[in-house]
DNA sequence: TCATACCCGAGTAATTTAGTCAACTTTAGA
DNA sequence: TCTAAAGTTGACTAAATTACTCGGGTATGA
């Protein structure tokens, strides 16, 4: 998991989407004058998180963008995900060379830490940071429970 | 709170650091050895976990590095924070110039996200990780559940 | 048909990451 | 006391990422 001012970008601009659902299709113009990121850089944002199925674009006047999904079923981690390049694999990971024991151990944790972070911020959804509350709606109202068994490293 | 891989070494180095503690200072090139992270950069980063007062340095022969607390009282959070620079305030932060509404409740709607973040983190010491059950630790502490199927797979 | 808005790719400056190099200080141990 | 092991510091640099610009496209509603 990548946390870089790129992803606080795309969040930005999805939140503000989503503040604005219900008006029609919102124009990138209004999301870089609101939000104060540059318009070309949005679009290259929002190349990416059309890609990720998470946004629909409608082309010609009157048209912009608008969530694909309701606010309430989209969460922080996909957004992230979909403007980050996968983050490049631990060197030792694939190849072989690496069994000596404390590598591979540091690498796992770190994979495992991350899963955790990952698994955090697929528990908040675009709404609930909308909705502010989001703090107990995480910890109670969704009542998801991990289990170590399910853990599932990756890189 | 910000994730790159400048924090993924830092924490890597402090959980080799943490797994071999008892046999005394552990220098850089040993972790640079174990953790194919060059010594040079470990050095940069060690200068800062050393300001933060995470590492204590043992100088001249038989020295290196040890943790400055037992492993159970250092959050992850604090190893991230330690490397990198203070994100950048958001741009009208300080500035009275955004009290157009839209703008400052989405900067705000991300420093409460941001902040969640940084508490789901603290509440994650290197023992947890070490532990690898910090899983069920973390979810009693904080009182968070999670459920089954809620997981899912990516990339 | 024309203005609006998305679409796309090339290029680029600024910043961060990751690493090198060289000189220095402290200190255990021969 | 000499020496080698280790941390300390700062300057420098290559590579990657971020953030942005520019210049064209294409679709489409009025």
């Amino acid at each position: 998991m990548k946390l870089s001012t790129k992803g606080r970008y795309a969040v930005t601009a999805m939140l503000d989407l989503a503040l604005h659902t219900g008006k029609g299709p919102i124009t990138l113009a209004e999301v870089s004058g609101r939000q104060h990121i540059s318009l070309s850089y949005l679009e290259q944002l929002f190349a990416r998180l059309r890609k990720a199925n998470l946004v629909d674009s409608i082309r010609g006047p009157g048209g912009g963008y608008e969530l694909k999904r309701p606010a309430t079923q989209i969460s922080i981690a996909e957004v992230v995900l979909a403007v980050n390049e996968p983050i490049t694999a631990t060197r030792c990971n694939g190849k072989g060379d690496c069994q000596s024991g404390d590598v591979c151990l540091s690498h796992q944790l770190w994979s495992e830490l991350s899963d955790q972070i990952y698994q955090f911020l697929s528990g908040i959804t675009l709404d609930h940071v909308i909705q502010r509350d989001f703090v107990q709606q995480v910890a109670e109202r969704q009542n998801v429970r991990f289990r170590e068994e399910d853990l599932i490293a990756f890189g």
